[in-house]
DNA sequence: GTTGCTCATAAACCCAGCTTATGCCGCCAT
DNA sequence: ATGGCGGCATAAGCTGGGTTTATGAGCAAC
């Protein structure tokens, strides 16, 4: 009772923006890291010295915790500071990822190259690639649609693309490719859960005599599931999208079978865990295509190298 | 030439901050999507109705896309609004992380946690566990010191810690453990490279010739690599920190030696490819330490709990 | 000493985002 | 039909954080 201003929910929940410096203050700390200098960094990002300085100040003011070790030849972090800019690292790339792909949703009638993807690769895979084409090619305007497989077709078919991205099992007519990499549904529990501790594989059977949270029937997912099942996959709940399974999963309601893309990530934090199965073919290709014929040039064979490495 | 607003580098660069909807932006668009209405989003974050309008509004135009389709009654997404939203998602997610970590390393006396951690676990791992500890205990105020074992068994011995988390082949004397995890050094090369098309696992001799890019000596992740390979690691290039080896791996210097908690991130995207080698025993283990005899209790135990699910 | 780098402080300015106050539109229950 | 309610948009006015310019002070190398 001795904080006063306090009188929407519970603790600290709200906003977490108020508590995060913006991506603005982030970015100068990395070039404050890479460049050993206030003034450096200001130089870098375009601003004046005093600006910098009192950005840094006012970020330490906000976390409550030094970060950068000023002196008069230079500024270096301090072991807070490190990790503090680390942590930024992340927010700083995956706003990267951010403006790049929206760059290409933007549409602009001088894209020199017009991609049509898969929800699942343009959500996951597509960022990277357009940040490693835009490293390679500078001034390559690019422009993106997302949609199902058929909507990928039309739009190459039709002439509005130059390259597209589907995963499936099946190439739509009209089109050719090349298989670009591979995607695994996976079965993921919470790391608490009794499958997480499991030495020996999961067999079909088991998985499929056990209630999964699933996305509804007709998504990608769950018709690559059923159909390498038996179409016996049984629900304990439907949900309408991923991060909504991933979610309840993450809380423990049950297990889950999921594109190895979508919890990439999730089990790198160990958020997640992967429980072996075998008996079920749970792979799918990711494929790159085109109009039959028309191989891809220019810009679109540009893309296409960088994603198959 | 038709842009005269240019005078510093080459075409886009620059800070991608103006570029990208700040934090408060996104999570309002999240909000949105959650809820189907502007004005539910609103009151959610805090603020009026028409301060939400006018900040989606300003996002779509600072993008160029449309993000939301409203009518009389209610918002839903675009399809290029829920493509958006994904991405802005993982934006969010990292500053969550960011958020919970500084609150961590503010030095808070009222403390009823505090944590010493390795840096590469504070790093990767901690702010997940953080984050699952504050759901499940909004009120547990945590403290974090990041530092080398030998600080992480210091802390602990004089008090100064509850509980601690190390990586690494042996435990420090007077400290009992428990292992919460494995870690794996893994061979990765940038997509492009050689070895990522490699079906065949790598010999440890092959790879004990092979130049490779790697962290100073004395780092822990060397230390473990050179016993692995009996002293032999052959340099390409020395750096020193982990981020810069990683940049230098994805821009195709050449391969190296990384744990698979600071790579798998990059691994889900495909920025890197995991290369298979046998022969070589490059596993170690993560392990949560207390002084001997006092086994954690209270807040500490429920982390402990956390980080082996 | 002088030059050149570093960072800090102070004062003035500007704009992004906020609130309050209003209006319009469509649905639903009376 | 007719309120009433929930949803969104617009307009006007305020505030604060981040910016610039201008200046000062510490340390190093010449």
């Amino acid at each position: 009772m001795s904080n006063a201003d306090e009188q929407t929910g519970p603790a600290v929940t709200g906003s977490v923006a108020h508590r995060v410096p913006d991506l603005g203050a982030l970015e100068l700390l990395l070039a404050v890291a890479r460049l050993g200098s206030l003034g450096g960094a200001a130089r870098e990002l375009g601003i004046t010295q005093p600006a910098a300085s009192s950005r840094i100040r006012s970020m330490e003011r906000q976390l409550g915790v030094a970060l950068v070790d000023r002196s008069p030849r230079g500024s270096r972090l301090t072991d807070a500071g490190a990790l503090v800019t680390d942590w930024a690292r992340r927010i700083v790339e995956a706003a990267e990822a951010f403006d790049v792909g929206a760059q290409a949703l933007r549409d602009r009638r001088d894209s020199r190259l017009r991609v049509a993807a898969s929800m699942t690769i343009a959500e996951y895979l597509l960022p990277g690639w357009l940040l490693a084409l835009r490293a390679q090619r500078p001034d390559t305007a690019v422009s993106l649609h997302a949609g199902n497989s058929a909507a990928v077709a039309e739009r190459l078919l039709s002439d509005e693309a130059d390259l597209g991205f589907v995963e499936g099992l099946s190439v739509p007519a009209g089109l050719d490719s090349a298989v670009i990499a591979h995607d695994r549904l996976i079965v993921v529990t919470a790391p608490g859960h009794a499958w997480a501790r499991r030495r020996r594989s999961l067999a079909a059977e088991e998985l499929a005599s056990t209630p999964l949270i699933l996305r509804e029937k007709g998504s990608g997912t769950r018709q690559v599931l059923d159909a390498a099942l038996g179409g016996l996959a049984r629900p304990l709940i439907e949900l309408s999208s991923t991060t909504a399974v991933k979610a309840a999963v993450v809380s423990g309601a049950g297990p889950a079978v999921l594109s190895e893309l979508a919890v990439g990530e999730e089990l790198a934090m160990r958020r997640l865990v992967s429980v072996p199965v075998e008996g079920v073919a749970l792979a799918r290709d990711l494929r790159a295509v085109w109009p039959t014929g028309h191989r891809p040039t220019g810009p679109a064979r540009d893309l296409l190298s960088l994603t198959r490495g």
